[in-house]
DNA sequence: CACTTTGACTAGAGCGCTCTAGTAGTCCAG
DNA sequence: CTGGACTACTAGAGCGCTCTAGTCAAAGTG
């Protein structure tokens, strides 16, 4: 910095104006100070320039590294960030780096808001990082009243599922469950509205899981079945719900006419045309953004960082697209 | 800081001392400053102790958002790191951010060093960053030789698969090519170099790709060959494989009986039990080791940022596994 | 004409650390 | 009792920026 100022003849502060583009330098000046910093190769330190600033204007984000939907979150965060005049800051959590270590080290650079992308914090090292600095859970609902919650609206999502298989004249649907995975529990509870909504449809729960190998499993179990078999699947998310069509297709059965199968997510494969995948979308680039602007609002309005009183986030509607996954029940089962 | 060290009743430097762990402070003020940072919750500031250090010791990472395999070369990178004493710094690439600004976040961070995964920088671009630092492209073989490389054998890995293949007695195998993404020129020749070996074995080459879309185009094109169908395929991925396999399975074909595949890279769903599919295995825990290695032997054996005079880099050998989606050809076509 | 105003620029303190040089205090050899 | 040789600790400059409080000249005002 120094040498990019005496190459163009003014003071460093003259350059630090420069480079913050603020008011206060003539354009000519400007000019020479830029050109001398392309000569110089220079470009500005941003550590030291947040440590000046006493802000750090960083947003500090964990996410499951190699998680499908994960990185299209990101992919949105960045672009909200971006326009919200904050700098993201990636920390992934792999087998040998959770949750805690990964938190940690944005928390040594300084972020000044955490989004947790389907994170699996335990209660009270959310409190206590809650107390802190504003928070927020992204795709895991957490009740902690100190981190704000940005989510799809899990449970409308499942009845979404199942409302639309009803209307296929679906009368056997079973749910391939999540488990204890981020929003299972809300599905699950959809999934059991759904179906009260016309009395005397039977609940099929059977372990799925988040992965195509925990789909494969269930579709194992269903099966085993035999002639109980229910006629449709709402899946716990997409690749489960793949994992599940790839095996009773092994089996003979066909997809959709034998059964009829619906996902969750909408990743990018469900809407391949060989795969064509009928699934309730949940949309990122919607989530991205109002994690973002849930702690920014937070930073920005100056409340300090004790946060509001009143918890903010967000719930977002996610949306059934039909695909060619799902058709009426085989022979007259209908009604 | 300041306050810690008023609280221990010691000096400031004195609390440096402590938290970067070197010899100059008794055990009983250690456990005193330990002690009053914990109460006021004082974590040092990561940017102003590299500030001061002068050196960051930090690693910038490239990578594509939401890439499988991307994302088990992280958490090598991660581990690898960590055990040689620095740090990594992430910057993902998404649609809207490309690898040009994700270099230069971490520029302006002051990484030391810098690994490329799957990068698709320009070589002008590379050029001028390897004369800065050293920096290692990952996955991406590139001829600057401002750059250490570090990949698979990808020539190698697809001999092992048409070698394979061949001895199952495979008289027509075909390529699922990857066309221009990294890797692609160097399977195809190993490709080629692998049917060349027993003369009279004629080369098909479909346009494949990265993804299992571009497996299932493959596979349409595939089918339309008629009867002079090859007997297996070699995929340029396991996603391309994949989406091969989910197509021609739709269309009646069996696999292994009617037609061998076989993918590359073993991701995590290859090895699933219901897909079962021959791989050439690429060893991400090596790669991202042989990274690490790379790029902070040229920083820690002071040669300077202009690095060594012998590139550095490597070459890892990939491994075939054999799984269930290989067999011999159909009606004695074998020999 | 003396006066404010405005725009362009600079000096220098401060951000939260590290680290060199140096000050005590203790222990022991000669 | 003097003088190393340690060990435990501290003062303070420095890292590369930001930003407040200024200076100074030119332009505008009544």
């Amino acid at each position: 910095m120094e040498d990019v100022a005496a190459r163009a003849g003014v003071s460093r502060a003259l350059v630090s104006i420069v480079f913050r583009g603020v008011t206060g330098a003539s354009d000519e000046t400007r000019g020479r100070v830029l050109e001398a910093a392309r000569e110089l190769d220079y470009r500005p330190d941003t550590r030291a320039s947040r440590l000046g600033r006493g802000r750090t204007r960083m947003l500090g984000v964990t996410f499951a590294v190699g998680h499908a939907f994960h990185g299209e979150i990101l992919g949105s965060l960045y672009s909200e960030a971006d326009s919200a005049g904050y700098e993201i800051v990636l920390s992934g959590v792999t087998p040998v780096r959770d949750d805690r270590a990964a938190v940690d080290t944005l928390l040594a650079e300084r972020c000044e808001g955490l989004v947790l992308v389907g994170s699996g914090l335990a209660s009270t090292d959310l409190r206590r990082l809650g107390d802190g600095l504003p928070v927020v859970s992204l795709l895991r609902p957490v009740r902690e009243a100190q981190v704000d919650v940005v989510r799809t609206d899990d449970a409308l999502g499942l009845r979404l599922a199942v409302e639309h298989l009803r209307g296929l004249g679906h009368q056997r649907i079973a749910l391939l469950d999540g488990g204890r995975a981020p929003g299972a529990a809300e599905r699950r509870q959809g999934y059991r509205r759904g179906l009260r909504v016309s009395p005397g449809l039977d609940e099929v729960v059977l372990d799925g899981g988040l992965t195509e190998l925990d789909g494969a499993r269930a579709a194992t179990a269903f099966l085993a079945l035999g002639g109980e078999r229910p006629s449709a699947v709402a899946a716990f998310n997409d690749r489960c719900a793949l994992g599940f069509v790839d095996v009773v297709r092994q089996a003979g059965l066909r997809v959709p006419e034998d059964v009829s199968v619906v996902g969750f997510d909408d990743i990018e494969q469900a809407a391949y045309p060989h795969v064509a995948l009928t699934t309730v979308r949940q949309d990122a680039a919607r989530l991205g953004a109002e994690a973002v602007r849930a702690v920014t609002s937070r930073l920005d309005d100056a409340t300090g960082p004790e946060g509001g009183p009143t918890p903010d986030g967000a719930v977002v509607e996610p949306e059934l697209v039909v695909r060619r996954s799902t058709a009426a029940p085989p022979h007259g089962e209908a009604s």
